[in-house]
DNA sequence: ATTTTATATCGCAAATATACGATTAAACAA
DNA sequence: TTGTTTAATCGTATATTTGCGATATAAAAT
């Protein structure tokens, strides 16, 4: 029982972290970096890294599930994008927690 | 073989994502906030958190081995702090990613 | 209607993370 | 020295993540 305990923190720390989780892998940054520059479409980002179609899906996945990016079909490809509202929430999250620091 | 592929990324993808990953647990986050209210003494961290002292101390070693904090013994109890250098770097390396989008 | 192309999902194996109690170690107090 | 307090580490169970090939699905082309 009670493995893990996730649940027992405050909303906006579990929030913060499941963001952080979502970029804690280094094909997931990977990934925002390539669509940043305007690289949208999955079978190009496949194309990019040393992974299987299947993996990168998956880790496809795991960054729209964090809410970073939204896919959006395009005949028969999928182009993805950013969300910028999520991202942009995200920062100011990372801001804050690094501001006005009072430590020794 | 090959469970983990993480070393085939660039060294900057891969320092950030270990940053996020260390920022990936709710307690972590936690942690970080007391750290920055000047709360620094590992015993009041432990009394805050709903885990175990194994556990805590646990975290608290991920978020060193990251880079994030740094711990100084005083007297019996040891004092931890962010690292201020590691934490503002870490910032800026969000900022440079959600930054200067050309996606869609 | 069939085939091709692009992406998602399933099922599984290996690796890693999370959590705890028990133990160890180190500093201080008596 | 002995005991006490504080924190780290060990051992272990369970959960989650990572990765792949195989398969399914869906749109487009033939």
């Amino acid at each position: 029982m009670a493995y893990h305990k996730k649940e027992e923190f405050e909303a906006d720390e579990i929030q913060l972290a499941n963001i952080a989780k979502a970029l804690g892998h280094p094909a997931r940054i990977a990934i925002l970096k390539m669509l940043s520059n305007g690289e949208c479409i999955c079978g190009d980002i496949v194309n990019e890294l040393p992974l299987s179609q299947s993996t990168v899906s998956q880790h496809l996945k795991e960054l729209k599930t964090a809410g970073l990016i939204k896919g959006e079909i395009d005949g028969p490809r999928v182009c993805y994008c950013l969300d910028m509202k999520a991202c942009k929430k995200a920062l100011s999250f990372f801001q804050s927690m690094f501001k006005e620091i009072k430590c020794c």
